[in-house]
DNA sequence: TGCTTTCTGGAATGATTATTCTATAATAAG
DNA sequence: CTTATTATAGAATAATCATTCCAGAAAGCA
């Protein structure tokens, strides 16, 4: 899953894996059939591991509406070097989506996984009057597994952090601050003086 | 380009360039030094060719909220393998970006010409009143380039138009739907058309 | 016409690849 | 301890790849 993430399923070859895992060649492939059947295992990995610790801490954290915000704010403030590996699963829907039937079913689900625990807490967050008005949680839901997808596609050739943050406040303008979360205040002021160091930056520069 | 567009750079053998452009291979040895400077050029020809079709498109339709409106709603109803196939950008951006800093940077900038462009037809917009309450050109553009870009990956997979189709709505939501643009009849009715025979089509599955 | 440059098809090179095989070492089971 | 199973290192296979080379064909130019 790590070699495969770090880099990519053709310019992986069983030679890193041998070299990352310190499993021998032929036991791979006494294990796995071929390169793909392991590349499939690592996707399935990475959905156990990496995609249901965040479903986890999007369904922990409360209010709802701050779980969805949080989410955001963290990714975009990630360190550089996690930013530009990105995420295993948008790579791969890139690389082999077109063309391989099965990952490209494996992705989508993940995907719609993600929407769904997206939508269940907009829902709640909707009941506690945490959306703007006119703002639908299905829909929204939508724009936000999308832009997650844009993020990882923009932090992968180094896009600026403000701009991606530009673009998560607005994709999360339908969403109210509250001040209620409590390792919300963390990241919140972290997001918020950089902001303002962006604010006074950009003034300088023009 | 057009190869490198459909299989990507690994993908892509100097053979298969020969047998597409029908140029012999010690040709283009002659012509580029390398398969990577080929591609590059690739790069670059899409630049002229389909960015800056599109990007002519988004100036010439008027009014500024329609051009960028218009954008997204032919963008959501492409055809299917047009989907499928994506954007060379977005495509390169995920397989080299990350690794070749020259590559990386053209894509960059494609990106940030393209949010220039939103930004200045959002302000003109803005101006004439087509923007919602509280909605900034800036942090806008930001999200629509991001939504553009994951709206590639997810068309990668082949994640079903509607969820798109949501996804753009709800990123638009800050422009006003106006009845002015003249081309703008053809794709807004297909678009209302598309939209009813899905809600119909759902009621009926479920 | 002749000469020079460019283009062509194909073979050759050398590296890398996924995958299989073999003989040996380590481990587990009885 | 002995036997059966599994893991190991590394060689062997066969394919594909980018890149170079070469001898001949075509085209441009005088």
């Amino acid at each position: 899953m790590e070699t495969f993430w770090s880099r990519g399923y053709d310019r992986t070859s069983i030679q890193d894996l041998v070299g990352q895992t310190g499993v021998n060649r032929a036991s791979l492939y006494g294990a796995y059939s071929d390169k793909r059947t392991l590349f499939v295992a690592g996707i399935r990995r990475y959905l156990d591991l990496v995609v249901e610790d965040n479903v986890g801490r999007l369904l922990k954290i409360e209010p709802a509406g701050e779980a969805v915000r949080q989410f955001f704010l963290r990714l975009v403030e990630a360190p550089i070097d996690r930013m530009r590996r990105g995420c295993l699963l948008t790579n791969s829907a890139i690389e082999l989506g077109a063309e391989d039937g099965e990952v490209a079913a494996l992705i989508r689900g993940a995907f719609r996984r993600v929407e769904q625990v997206f939508c269940a807490r907009l829902i709640e967050a909707q009941k506690a009057g945490q959306l703007a008005e006119g703002v639908q949680p299905k829909a929204l839901a939508g724009l936000l597994i999308t832009v997650l997808q844009g993020i990882r596609v923009m932090s992968r050739v180094g896009v600026d952090r403000d701009t991606i943050r530009e673009a998560v406040m607005s994709a999360l303008s339908g969403i109210k601050v509250t001040q209620s979360g409590q390792s919300a205040r963390g990241v919140q002021s972290r997001l918020r003086t950089a902001a303002a160091a962006t604010r006074v930056r950009s003034r300088r520069t023009g």
